[in-house]
DNA sequence: GCCCCCTTTGCATTCGAAGTCATTTTGGCT
DNA sequence: AGCCAAAATGACTTCGAATGCAAAGGGGGC
């Protein structure tokens, strides 16, 4: 029946010593004599104490708040990360407050709830725009990005190569001997989707091969959709598809078995990126980049720790080499 | 170059006004006149102002966080409600504290870190014995519970209908004329899992039928496991299996093709719990019961919300029933 | 026994906003 | 102009914990 849970002046009275006393019972290295913290403890067992991080933020300017901000949770591929990034950062003494996007649209108004929290830092896997980005520059809030970079602006960030990732199919691909290249790309506005897209696209005209592009939406309808429009426009000559993200490969694999009667990857090869785990289950097998989402997730976590202990140092960019899977979606020479 | 930001003194001097006027600006339904209201919005934009919800929150004694634990973020059907359920909190001005368990004995060390953040409430999507729960009881934070009910201790709670849904994929494996019943059932502690196994298994017995129930974890990989499992315990006799959920029913689907070479739903019917993404995909069109999760989020946020603002009120459980998907998974009477 | 120094301890103040209360201003009406 | 109620405003206190500072305590060395 306690309406209002102890304070440390309950404590206190409880223990008989001072206010000060239990404070210093609960911040680490402070100075207490081994009697004064029995008491204090016993009391605080016995009321049911734990600090208050909210009046503590207060006092010490530190709330110990990471704001996460993911855009698309139902992402398939964001829940892994947001679990990882959750635990990695609870480790390290910081909770996580989570801000997940119905829209893009919406980024501002959600950073208007951020600042109210005086978050320590933040991790963001949304699109921000530079005056979005410079705000966090003007509250010295630090940021790491997730799987995009700073438009113009110097942020800390966090990539997976899709470069090196790309070429690696695409080479694969062509070795091969395919000839007639589709590429899937991502919803216009994602990072992610458009630097997957240029990279394989740019390889592919290095080896002389000229793909043709139609936009998905990352999802896996979108993969659907986008087979059937690239197998029109091709008239049936396509033989590889790239995919840019696994998702849509996945929809594209079931339309050209299901849809179309057509063979993967004897009739046509389909890779991905991401390396999800539905890639992995046995209808699928998708050849793919995986990313490697504990060492990055890792960085990120560490980069954000530096950055809020020392908010000066220079933001660093990280880009992580995936990890190629060959499955049974292509054949790769 | 602003170290730390303005505070409602920095607004007030620069509007030249008192603290008071400033805070009566951002408290909905103060009295302030339009003079006064434009000048100190004004000084706030002018210094980026905005209100500090930590001291708000140590002032009011409401936090304006609500807690969500949730076990395994992986499970693919959780990214939805969370993405749901935080999205409906912000809508009433709350913000979400994110506790991802990577193993269900965390929960006590998780829970006081809940404590040091005196969230207003919790959602909670994990198991809490009875004593944990009593916690929340203690500190006076309403509790609900998302898919499992407090066991003894009356507790606000969602679930989706177990009993029914199961028995209406029972109903309709039977009137196909299946004889031989297989049961993946989801790990030993899952709440939900227990339940939908039991609720399948009762109905099967009412039917005549007796199924053999093997256990499973969950995930793709173990319902792989199980059918082989089950086969082998049939000696091949085996002609429909229910599984606790949608991933493993997708897992045993891939294992009947490929591993065993053997047609879904001509020879092997089987159903699954849940009604994710991957479920309707045109490879596996699983036929399963959907989880209302719109409307069961919706309840969890209002119910919380509810109880956040009328404590007293005595917990409620609510039932959502389920809506059975016919897929191509099972040949349903 | 005395002195000095290091460890403990408590007092008082601080963080930022909200709310109480008394006071001032405003506006409507005679 | 004068009066009164209602609206607006500011001074001050409060929430809970952390911390600078001064004072008290304890232990060792001589």
């Amino acid at each position: 029946m306690t309406r209002r849970s102890a304070t440390s002046y309950d404590v206190a009275r409880e223990a008989g010593v001072s206010q000060s006393a239990v404070s210093r019972c609960f911040s680490p290295g402070a100075s207490v004599s081994p009697r004064t913290r029995a008491k204090v403890m016993a009391a605080a067992q016995e009321l049911g104490y734990h600090p208050n991080a909210i009046a503590r933020g207060i006092r010490t300017q530190r709330s110990n708040l990471v704001a996460i901000i993911i855009s698309n949770l139902t992402n398939l591929y964001y829940p892994e990360v947001l679990a990882e990034l959750t635990q990695r950062l609870s480790v390290q003494g910081i909770r996580v407050l989570l801000f997940s996007l119905a829209a893009e649209s919406d980024v501002d108004e959600v950073l208007d709830q951020v600042w109210e929290f005086r978050v320590d830092g933040a991790i963001v896997a949304a699109r921000l725009s530079p005056a979005q980005l410079a705000g966090f520059e003007d509250r010295g809030v630090p940021v790491v990005l997730y799987n995009r970079v700073g438009e113009g602006v110097p942020v800390a960030s966090v990539c997976c190569d899709s470069v090196t990732g790309e070429s690696a199919l695409v080479d694969g691909l062509v070795e091969a001997g395919h000839s007639v290249f589709g590429i899937i790309a991502g919803p216009a506005d994602s990072y992610v989707g458009n630097e997957r897209v240029e990279s394989a696209r740019r390889r592919l005209q290095q080896l002389s091969r000229d793909p043709i592009i139609v936009r998905g939406s990352f999802d896996y309808e979108s993969g659907d959709r986008a087979f059937k429009e690239l197998w029109r426009a091709t008239s049936g000559k396509l033989d590889a598809i790239i995919c840019a993200n696994d998702l849509m490969a996945i929809g594209a694999i079931d339309s050209i078995r299901i849809n179309a009667g057509l063979l993967v990857p004897q009739d046509l090869s389909v890779v991905g990126f991401d390396g999800v785990s539905p890639a992995r289950w046995l209808a699928y097998q998708v050849t793919t980049i995986r990313q490697p989402v504990r060492r990055m997730t890792e960085a990120a976590v560490a980069m954000l720790i530096e950055r809020i202990e020392a908010p000066d140092t220079t933001p660093e960019q990280r880009l992580f080499a995936g990890e190629l899977l060959t499955g049974a979606s292509a054949r790769l020479g």
